[in-house]
DNA sequence: GTATCATTCTAGTATTTGTTAGAATATAAA
DNA sequence: TTTATATTCTAACAAATACTAGAATGATAC
């Protein structure tokens, strides 16, 4: 018995597990994972924020459906996507974190989008929410307000990045404002931070997104 | 700034994140990784165990290295290959767990391969380490000795598969054997317990690998 | 019925990938 | 020098993939 080292069996384990890899392949589909762990999602709102047509959405979806990393879920006309379960937006994060170690090119574009470093925030998330909590810094969500309702960091506020500059008027100059967004490849935050320094506020980026943050307290 | 919403930039992190998505989308790379998250392993020995050319073995890691998954190291007339890291192993583990709760179809495959239910071994690890360390149950690595030697599960004792006809005195009769391989797809195990139970051992197979356990450990 | 949202089918194109094979090359041990 | 180990180059083939486009189809809301 599996004098064949059991190659047909095996065969057939690893190729199941390749689905999964597969999924995570293409640039695109990462990008739609990583919309998606922001909460459930429209086929029309997923491709306008990927920058593809509806038509090349639909197929990537259906490639994740394939591999039974997503969900759907029709309400009214609108079909709703969403991550299959935690377990799939903590591969993201795992598989982007592993990225960012090991990968020096992108190490480098990342630098090209970074802000100016932050003195001001404590890097680790324990200080920082103790910090929150006791209102010593604001934590400010700058995405669209649909994405902060489904889910966002404790303490955290909502001001969308396209509302930030009508609504300065609510954010504290006295004590530093730390924006966040979608995570580490997401231009909100950065954007954010750059329009309050200029209008005088002390602000810092987080790059963590709700993902991440997640993904790093269950553990 | 950012009217095209980061388009380029972000079109270049998603490409780099998917290198690492490509490395694992292929079957064949994915044992690999599982073989070299056993311990480093020559290319020879690689395209043994995988049941393909070395040339082939030669592209796949070639694949690898250009992902930054695997490191090498040239020692007489053998290159070793080695994973890059823990996190290159974790992200295997996860990879895998993720396909095993979502892919029904793999999860028909395993039940193919699995030994009969286990009584006689608690699943969750710290209580089987609990009895291991009271000498309750053996926990018993069949792979290769020096697969063993270069890291193993703690209070295991090494008897590989095709030496283990011949040295089942070893063993005691009176105590459950808890078998071990690399892992959930590694076939030794389950011909180990088969064996076992022939000969009048009570044996129950253990599905989780060096990988799969020192993942578990760090969360 | 009409408009909106989404998928599917067909079709085409360009690119990449997995695999095998033969020949050449490089490294180091014996 | 010979041998074992490993990579590279060339070539070739089949298969899969990413993307685009046009047209048709379904489902739902109004």
């Amino acid at each position: 018995m599996n004098m064949d080292n059991g190659r047909k069996i095996k065969d057939v384990l690893y190729e199941q597990v390749a689905r999964i890899g597969k999924a995570v392949s293409s640039p695109k589909r990462l990008e739609l994972i990583e919309l998606l762990s922001q909460g459930e999602k429209t086929v029309d709102t997923l491709s306008r924020e990927a920058s593809i047509s509806m038509k090349l959405a639909s197929a990537h979806l259906r490639e994740l459906r394939n591999a039974q990393l997503v969900e759907t879920d029709r309400r009214g006309k609108n079909i709703f996507y969403r991550l299959a379960g935690k377990a799939v937006s903590d591969l993201w994060v795992n598989i982007h974190t592993l990225a960012e170690e090991r990968l020096v090119e992108l190490q480098m574009a990342l630098q090209k989008i970074a802000t100016e470093p932050n003195d001001l925030v404590p890097s680790d998330r324990e200080t920082l929410m103790k910090m929150a909590r006791r209102g010593e810094v604001v934590v400010l969500d700058v995405r669209p307000a649909d994405e902060y309702l489904m889910k966002h960091l404790p303490f955290a506020r909502s001001i969308p990045l396209d509302e930030l500059r009508h609504r300065l008027a609510e954010l504290p100059k006295d004590r530093p404002i730390v924006a966040y967004c979608r995570g580490p490849y997401c231009l909100m935050a950065k954007d954010a931070v750059e329009l309050l320094r200029r209008e005088g506020f002390s602000s810092a980026h987080l790059r963590d997104g709700v993902a991440e943050w997640e993904a790093a307290a269950s553990r």
